[in-house]
RNA sequence: GCACGGGUGGCAGAGCGGUCAAUUGCAAUAGACUGUAAAUCUAUCGCCUUUAUGGCUACGCAGGUUCGAAUCCUGCCCCGUGCA
């Protein structure tokens, strides 16, 4: 129970609209998939899903594992009735925990990484995980406050590999579920992203093998940003029977990579990947780099930015951000964001003064309201994307998103 | 009136002779956030400047002791609580 077809090319570019079709129901893409780590859209409600008009929800393989222990996986009444959302579900293989709490824990890279931890020795920014060929171990107790440590999820040490990652996310019962991969860095070598780029075309054979469910998986292309290795991995992964593709390790700006990078990888991976089946680009963002994800040829993104920047502050408009903080706000009673038609913008008795104001309060609706806002925005652009490339508009939509974007 | 306790940077509240422009929290200001250890994190937060093992002014007010006081002493002014 799973289809992909493209609807409309454009001309000039590989943008593409089409539909994806699974058992909860269909997406049109290219579409935003909104980000439910934990089996939940942080601060938003059931009910607030569908009125942000949220088509497809990405939750964690290793978060909910770490969660719900073996006890809780093998009772899992499955992600949709978890959510209560009857719309398609993905979930991510736990790849890229590999590398957050891997190689960018070790290099002090997550959350802006503070100068008091950069003089840190290395024992003490050693990596909380280690890869083997077979599977990654995850170390189980992490720094808390005060060097104090906290113990999260249980005291053992946790292996996570291709079978235990595809079992997983057959328990927890999402439409598309992802092969066990490992990501690298633009700080990696030539020569570890090869053996990683190898290492994950290993673990997706493991991954097809261990498949037992009809669930659709994805491979996922890695490679880095070498020319040979990207090309090499996505028409290794290509060949192999998934049904569809995720490009990962882009990272747009984020990372130390760049955004040309980033349109590169995606280029390179995309010309060796089979035209038919649906490509899903991991961690891609932002409305310019989803421009070029979109040019490039992908179909599906996912990113936090929406829901995270949402609970600090940052509403997302055609224009760019509005940081609902600042301590000058520009027309403070005016909506959000005047364009947009979301239930937070259409209220009138809804102000960004208010907002800030209850943000100010430490009132948790405010993440929600930021949150429904910046997730129907993204949603709005995408639909107004798809308009585009039906009306053999895309470049002009293009031009015109990424002028406003300049002012 | 007597007896205690107290007056510290925007607020709360540490410090009780030197390493104090003063711990910490809050507030404020700025920045960050790209397959979520994130309703989080980072930086600044007396004034000045050549931003520094720099200068100046500061811990109720006025004196004093001391090489040195937010810290000890005296007086005064406030504020709490108790007793008359």
């Amino acid at each position: 129970m799973f289809s992909f077809d493209v609807e409309r090319k454009d001309k000039n570019t590989h943008a593409r609209t089409g539909i994806l079709k699974t058992a909860h129901g269909l997406v049109e893409t290219p579409a935003y998939v909104i980000v439910g780590t934990h089996a939940e859209v942080r601060t938003l409600t059931p009910e607030d899903l569908k009125e942000a008009n949220v088509q497809m929800i990405i939750s964690n393989t290793y978060h909910l594992w770490r969660d719900l222990g073996d006890e809780g996986l093998n009772d899992y009444p499955g992600l949709h009735e978890v959510m209560r959302f009857k719309g398609p579900i993905m979930t991510d293989s736990g790849g890229f925990q590999v590398f957050s709490l891997g190689f960018l824990y070790e290099n002090n890279m997550r959350r802006g990484g503070s100068k008091s931890d950069e003089n840190k020795s290395l024992s003490e920014k050693k990596s909380l995980v280690r890869v083997t060929e077979a599977g990654v171990y995850f170390h189980p107790v992490l720094p808390g406050e005060d060097g104090m440590e906290e113990v999260v999820g249980g005291e053992e040490e946790m292996y996570l590999d291709a079978e235990t990652s595809v079992k997983i996310q057959e328990q927890l019962g999402a439409d598309i579920i992802v092969a066990f991969d490992e990501p690298t860095s633009p700080a990696h070598d030539y020569a570890y992203t090869k053996q990683a780029m190898e290492r994950t075309h290993r673990w997706a054979e493991r991954s097809l093998e261990a498949h037992a469910t009809d669930q659709a998986m994805y491979g996922v292309v890695q490679g880095g940003a070498f020319e040979d290795l990207r090309k090499e991995s996505a028409s290794v992964i290509g060949k192999m029977p998934f049904d569809g593709f995720a490009i990962g390790s882009t990272y747009g700006d984020a990372y130390g990579g760049t955004k040309a990078k980033t349109a590169q990888m995606v280029e390179w991976a995309i010309e060796n990947l089979p035209e038919s089946k649906p490509r899903h680009l991991f961690g891609v963002g932002k409305m310019e780099d989803i421009l070029a994800g979109v040019e490039a040829g992908i179909d599906t993104f996912d990113c936090v930015i929406p829901t995270r920047e949402a609970r600090h502050g940052r509403i997302w408009t055609e224009r760019g951000h509005l940081d609902i903080m600042k301590s000058v706000l520009p027309d403070p009673e005016g909506p959000l964001d005047e364009l947009c038609v979301c239930p937070v913008c259409t209220n009138p008795d809804m102000s960004r003064a208010m907002l800030k104001q209850m943000f100010k309060r430490k009132d948790m609706q405010a993440g929600r309201l930021a949150t429904m806002h910046n997730v129907f925005f993204f949603g709005n652009f995408m639909a107004r994307l798809r308009q585009a490339i039906k009306d053999d508009q895309f470049e002009h939509f293009k031009k015109d998103v990424l002028e406003k974007l300049k002012k």
